[in-house]
RNA sequence: GGCGCUAUCGUCUAGGGGUUAGGACGGAAGAUUCUCAAUCUUCAAACCCGGGUUCGAUUCCCGGUAGCGCUACCA
C-alpha cells in the first residue's frame, strides 16, 4: 500500500497541540520553529488539533490556541479553519481510519491482537521492577496464531492490537541530535488501539503525519523517547521516516521545566502584560537558535524567517530569561510606530480608571474635546513608553500625572533624603511664592525661567536645586525631563478625564499646605 | 532501576585540536542629564570531573557526575 495522499511540497511540517489549556511559551516555541523552518524553506506549516484525549479537550482552548498563534504572528498554510488537501485537521471522529490501519497491520503480521488485561499487564510490570528486569510487555499475546485469535475476538474477548517490534535496533536522523539508537531490548510492542477500539496517541499521531505527508517533525524534546515506536510503525506500514527534529526543554529559573509554577508563562500571558509579539518571538528564536557568528541578538519576524537554520539549533535546554525578554521588548516598543504603541497602551488605562471607556470614547468622538484627550494621551505614552518594560506598566508609571499626593511625597521615604537637604526650604519657598504670581497655563519656558530665578535668588543649584521642585510636582525625584512634563501636566488638567490632573499651581499649593 | 538526551561566563549563546575563548541580557564603574530611563565607554564573569588519542585538548573518544526526559490500553 502506498502513502496516503498526494502532494508535491517538498517541506511539510506541522504543530499539532492539544487543546487542553493556553499555549505555553514551550509549545509556541515548538510552533516558532516549524513556522520559521517552513517559511525558510519555502514549504507549508499546518496546523492539526490534536484532540483525541477526549476528557482533556475543550472546544474554547481551540479557538484561544489559534487566536495566541495568530497573535503571535504564526500563521498556518493549513488547518482546521482554513482546511487544506488532506482533512480533517482536527482529529476526532477519524477513528474508522485509525481503525482500518489497525487491521490491516494484524493482516500483515505486523501487529496482533492482545487480550492481556490491564490487571495482569499490572502485575507483570511489576513483578518485572521488583525482579529487577526491564518493564516491558513480556510478549504473552504476541505468538497466538491470528485465526485463534479472531475465534476469541468472535468470542467477545477484548482485545487491544499491539505493534510488534522487530528484532533489531531502531535508529533514526535528528537534526538536532544526529543518529540516535535504540535497542530494541527495551522498547515494549505497544498498544496502538486500545480494547475499546480508541487510538494511542503515538499510533494516531503517525497516521496523521504519513496521510499530511509531513516531512519534518519538529517537536519537543519529551518525544524523543517515543521516537522508535513511531519510526518502527511507520516502517510496519510501509511508509516513508521523516526527518525528526527535537527541541530542547526551557526551563525555569530553578532548572525545571518551565510551567505555570513560574509565573506568567503562556502566550496570552505575555500578550496581557504588553509584551509585542515580535519581542516574543525574537526572544523565542534565541532559546536554541543563534545565527552563524552568534553576535546578532535583534531579528524582527522577516528577518527570523530569512536567517533561520533548523540546523543550526543547539539540544541543550535553555533556562527562560525574563529580563532579557524584556529587553527586547523595550527594543521594540521604541522602534514601533508610536502611534500603534498608543493604541496598545490605550486598554491598561481604561482597566486602570485613567481613561474613559471605549464605548464612552467612541460615543464622545464628535465633539473636539476628545481629540484633545487624544493628542494628550499620545503624549503622555510617548513619553513614558520608552522607559517601560512591558505596556501594563505604564498607569503606574503615570501615577505622577494622576496620582499626585502631596502628603505620600512627602512622607515617601525615597524622598527623605531630598526634604531634608538643608536648602530645600528655601527653594520650595522661592518656587511656591513666584508661581502666585503666574497666569495659569504654566509654559514650558515661562519653567524654566523660574527655576533660574529661584536659582538666583537662592543661590541653589544642581540637583538641590530641581530634585526639591521634582518632588512638590510630581511626588518623586527622578522622572522624565521638566520641559515635555510641564506641559502635560498642565493640559491634562484641562481636559474632561476620569481622574482630574491637577496642575502646577494646585500641585504647589498642596505641598506647601502639607508640609 | 533501565534506556535516551544534555553539559562554554549567573542566563541565552558563538567558536573550535594551538584563540587575549567572541557577542548579548543581567551586574559594576565612568561620561552625559536637574534626576531616573535612554545612550556611549570601560570592567568583572565560563570551557563539569577523570582518563585516553595527540607534540598539543575546552574542542575528538571513553568513563564518571549532574540535570532533564521516557519507561501506560496518557498526550
Amino acid at each position: 500500500m502506498s502513502q496516503p495522499g498526494s502532494t508535491t511540497d517538498k517541506v511539510r511540517v506541522r504543530f499539532a497541540p492539544s487543546p487542553t489549556g493556553q499555549v505555553h511559551v514551550g509549545n509556541a516555541r515548538t510552533a516558532l520553529f516549524n513556522w520559521l523552518f517552513a517559511r525558510q524553506q519555502g514549504g507549508k506549516f499546518i496546523l492539526r488539533i490534536e484532540d483525541t484525549d477526549l476528557e482533556r479537550s475543550e472546544a474554547r482552548y481551540e479557538a484561544q490556541l489559534l487566536e495566541d498563534l495568530k497573535w503571535l504572528g504564526v500563521n498556518w498554510d493549513e488547518g482546521p479553519d482554513v482546511g487544506g488537501p488532506y482533512p480533517p485537521y482536527r482529529q476526532s471522529d477519524k477513528w474508522e481510519v485509525y481503525r482500518a490501519y489497525g487491521e490491516k497491520l494484524v493482516n500483515d503480521g505486523k501487529a496482533y491482537y492482545c487480550f492481556c488485561t490491564q490487571e495482569q499487564l499490572e502485575r507483570q510490570r511489576e513483578q518485572a521492577l521488583a525482579e529487577g528486569r526491564q518493564p516491558i510487555y513480556p510478549g504473552t499475546c504476541r505468538d497466538i496464531p491470528l485465526e485463534a485469535a479472531r475465534g476469541r475476538k468472535q468470542q467477545g474477548e477484548a482485545a487491544a492490537i499491539r505493534l510488534k517490534i522487530p528484532e533489531k535496533p531502531i535508529r533514526f536522523h535528528d537534526i538536532v541530535r544526529g543518529w540516535v539508537e535504540f535497542s530494541n531490548e527495551v522498547v515494549s510492542d505497544p498498544i496502538i488501539l486500545r480494547s475499546s477500539g480508541v487510538p494511542v496517541y503515538n499510533y494516531v499521531v503517525v497516521v496523521d503525519d504519513a496521510e499530511m505527508k509531513i516531512t519534518h517533525v519538529i517537536r519537543g524534546d519529551d518525544h524523543l523517547s517515543n521516537t522508535p515506536k513511531q519510526v518502527a510503525l511507520y516502517e510496519a506500514l510501509g511508509w516513508q521516516v521523516p526527518e525528526f527534529a527535537h527541541l530542547s526543554t526551557i526551563l525555569g529559573p530553578d532548572r525545571e521545566r518551565l510551567s505555570k509554577r513560574h509565573g506568567a508563562t503562556s502566550v496570552a500571558n505575555f500578550r496581557d502584560m504588553g509584551v509585542l509579539p515580535e519581542a516574543l518571538m525574537n526572544y523565542m528564536a534565541l532559546l536554541g537558535w543563534a545565527p552563524t557568528g552568534g553576535t546578532r541578538e535583534i531579528f524582527n519576524p522577516e528577518e527570523l524567517c530569512k536567517e533561520f537554520d533548523l540546523a543550526r539549533v543547539t539540544p541543550s535546554p535553555a533556562v527562560f530569561d525574563f529580563e532579557k525578554l524584556y529587553w527586547l521588548n523595550r527594543h521594540y516598543i521604541k522602534e514601533s510606530d508610536p502611534r500603534r504603541i498608543v493604541e496598545l497602551a490605550r486598554r491598561f488605562f481604561v482597566k486602570a480608571g485613567l481613561l474613559p471607556e471605549i464605548a464612552d470614547r467612541e460615543a464622545a468622538t464628535p465633539e473636539a474635546g476628545n481629540s484633545e484627550v487624544e493628542d494628550w494621551f499620545a503624549k503622555v505614552v510617548a513619553l513614558l513608553a520608552p522607559s517601560v518594560n512591558k505596556l501594563d506598566e505604564l498607569p503606574e508609571r503615570a501615577a505622577l500625572l494622576f496620582n499626585f499626593d502631596a502628603d505620600l511625597a512627602i512622607a515617601a521615604p525615597d524622598n527623605a533624603e531630598v526634604m531634608a537637604a538643608p536648602t530645600t526650604g528655601q527653594v520650595l519657598d522661592a518656587f511656591a511664592m513666584k508661581i502666585q504670581s503666574e497666569p495659569d497655563p504654566l509654559a514650558a519656558e515661562r519653567f524654566k525661567s523660574m527655576v533660574k530665578e529661584v536659582q538666583k535668588e537662592t543661590g541653589v543649584k544642581g540637583k538641590d536645586l530641581f530634585h526639591p521642585i521634582r518632588v512638590m510636582l510630581t511626588g518623586s525625584h527622578s522622572g522624565p525631563e521638566f520641559d515635555k512634563l510641564i506641559p502635560l501636566i498642565e493640559q491634562g488638567g484641562r481636559l474632561p478625564l476620569p481622574v482630574h490632573v491637577k496642575s502646577v499651581k494646585e500641585r504647589v499649593q498642596a505641598f506647601q499646605q502639607a508640609r
